[in-house]
DNA sequence: GCCGTTTTCGGCCCGACTGTTTTCAGTCG
């Protein structure tokens, strides 16, 4: 039982508790310990292994109660409890959770009284018409569900790449491992980077011919496997227990890269290779490019695109939005590296919503490789989270100066490391800022975000951001679009004139590296680098393990075509606070 | 149910929106 499947228990018997009237705190508690082992890196069946339930309730918001749940559900695999609530109200909690707008109080009336269970008769009765004759509902909240629906339905079937590349990392180690393989690879959207997947494709190499059955074999015994679908000597295919569909092809090694550029696509892409081979007198698939019978390339992707006449595509760009062209005219892009971020310019604490302090924070950030970061906690608007406001700022600000003086001391004087002052201010309906300005220019870093009034006409709501885009003291806007992947789209803005205030103003445009909100994506990050607005990449951190999410935030950089100079954290921290000093 | 301490129990982020109401429950962040 990996920390996905106890943080998805946890998170149901919050929602089933809240059903039945139980204590706030009590369903705000189980919340909490699904939210955090949800993220925790380290298996939870290792914590305990290692040190039992008393090492469990030193996950934090993990007690002696919930420690004890969490352990029948590793010994046992089921957890008693859990089961008597479901036998309650019967309802695929997870499923109904997961439209917007529905929560906990709202299922339990639609069991109730429509003895409502699941997602398919949600949209029945809804489309019969029959949820807005309930008391409570009304035809506007029928709609409101159907079009929830709608939205989930189209985005369903996929994975998030931040969600699944732990497991996938973890079976390449093992993969990797066998003697009797060579190279293991992902290819598919997975290497392409796209945000989210849908099945994974691997390709490996055998050691020798005889072993490639055994490769296979090896394969669909994986223990996360829950359905073999097929299995031969090449190509296997198999489901996992979280519902991710992966292949195994076994490639011989002369058509290695053959098969890694077809297998990576993306589809027009490959048609597009396929067509210059043709012009060219050859024939390009799978196992080869060939002339005639003769194989002139195949071993790698490289010699592949030479023999086609271009310069070599890297994986994000292979989407036909013009790469082909450019790998012919030596146009490519020289993309920004994922070693290439020395700083993170929006960083939660425990000061509001973040998980650890603001010391904690810059450590970890150290260990992960930076050279400064911004801390970018809330503002009072968003009062849930204990947003701060003016004066708590500049006290924050306060105890920033003692902690990098602290860090210079540690440093021999030497500032290697920098936190830098910052907010994620709330920008009102209005499109005013929700600090007084005099505290935002004592600020290095202003972030503007908006939380609030998703719903505004395109006009108003673009009007909105342009005026706080206007206030000298906002520097960047964070995740600009707000929506949140396979959950909430977009809200509408116009998108041209907002990259023509961000030419004038020079405001940087935020690419939010969170693997479900990934805001702004590659077509906005392509108009942003040709119109030569700049951009940061930054984690929104809420913990100490978040800045490892910096890589989803650079892939998507470099899916948008972007090279380091159109990113402002890549420079340091003097250059880049100097460049948002004189924009 | 967790946490922190005052070691036994009280406090635990709260303000705004939506859609339904006629004064508010549910949801969201």
């Amino acid at each position: 039982m990996d920390n996905s499947e106890i943080a998805k228990i946890l998170r149901e018997i919050a929602g089933y508790l809240e059903m039945q009237e139980e204590l706030v705190f009590k369903v705000k508690a189980y919340d909490k310990a699904a939210q955090t082992i949800g993220s925790l890196k380290e298996p939870v069946v290792d914590i305990y292994s290692r040190g039992g339930v008393k090492a469990l309730t030193e996950i934090p918001g993990v007690g002696q109660g919930i420690a004890e749940r969490i352990e029948e559900l590793l010994k046992t695999g089921k957890l008693k409890y859990y089961q008597q609530l479901k036998k309650k109200a019967p309802v695929d909690l997870s499923e109904l959770l997961a439209v917007e707008g529905l929560g906990p109080k709202n299922i339990k009336k639609l069991y109730q009284k429509l003895g409502i269970t699941n997602l398919r008769e949600l949209e029945r009765k809804a489309r019969k018409g029959r949820i807005r004759q309930l008391e409570g509902f009304g035809i506007k909240s029928e709609q409101k569900i159907l079009r929830a629906i709608e939205f989930l339905e189209k985005s369903s079937g996929r994975f998030l790449l931040g969600s699944i590349i732990s497991i996938i990392r973890d079976i390449e180690a093992r993969l990797k491992k066998l003697r009797f393989v060579k190279k293991v690879v992902v290819a598919g959207s997975f290497r392409r980077r796209k945000e989210t997947i849908g099945d994974i494709d691997w390709l490996v190499t055998a050691a020798s011919e005889k072993d490639t059955e055994r490769i296979s074999e090896f394969f669909v015994k994986l223990p996360e496997v829950k359905a073999v679908i097929a299995q031969g000597p090449t190509k296997s295919m198999v489901r996992l227990k979280n519902g991710l569909g992966m292949d195994l092809r076994v490639v011989p090694e002369e058509s290695y890269g053959a098969a890694l550029n077809y297998f990576t696509g993306s589809k027009d892409h490959n048609v597009a290779m396929r067509q210059i081979a043709i012009e060219k007198g050859m024939k390009l698939n799978e196992y080869g490019l060939f002339r005639g019978k003769r194989r002139v390339a195949g071993k790698t992707e490289a010699e592949i695109y030479e023999k086609l006449g271009l310069r070599y595509i890297e994986p994000e760009l292979r989407e036909m939005t013009g790469e082909i062209e450019a790998a012919r005219e030596n146009k490519l892009p020289n993309l920004i590296g994922f070693k290439d971020l020395k700083g993170d310019l929006q960083v939660q604490t425990n000061w509001t919503d973040g998980a650890h302090s603001i010391e904690a924070m810059a450590q970890a950030a150290v260990a992960a490789g930076l050279e400064y970061i911004a801390i970018t906690d809330h503002t009072k608007r968003l009062a849930m989270t204990g947003g701060l406001n003016e004066k708590q700022v500049l006290k924050q600000g306060e105890e920033i100066d003692r902690i990098n003086s602290r860090l210079r001391q540690g440093f021999g004087g030497q500032a290697k490391f920098r936190i830098l002052k910052g907010s994620e201010c709330d920008i009102l309906k209005d499109g005013s800022m929700d600090l007084e300005d005099e505290a935002l220019a004592k600020l290095d870093v202003v972030g503007g975000s908006i939380h609030s009034y998703f719903n505004l006409p395109k006009a108003e709501q673009t009007k909105r951001l342009i005026r706080a885009m206007r206030n000298p003291h906002v520097d960047i806007i964070f995740h600009p679009n707000g929506r949140i992947i396979n959950q909430r789209p977009a809200y509408e803005l116009d998108w041209d004139e907002i990259i023509k205030v961000a030419k004038e103003t020079g405001t940087v445009i935020e690419i939010n590296a969170y693997p479900d909100r990934l805001d702004i994506w590659d077509e906005l990050i392509r108009k942003c680098v040709t119109a030569g607005v700049k951009m940061a990449i930054d984690s929104d951190g809420h913990s100490q393990h978040h800045f490892s999410v910096l890589e989803y935030g650079i892939a998507q950089a470099r899916r948008g075509w972007a090279s380091k100079n159109d990113i402002i954290n890549v420079w340091p921290v003097e250059k880049m606070l100097k460049m948002l000093k004189n924009r």
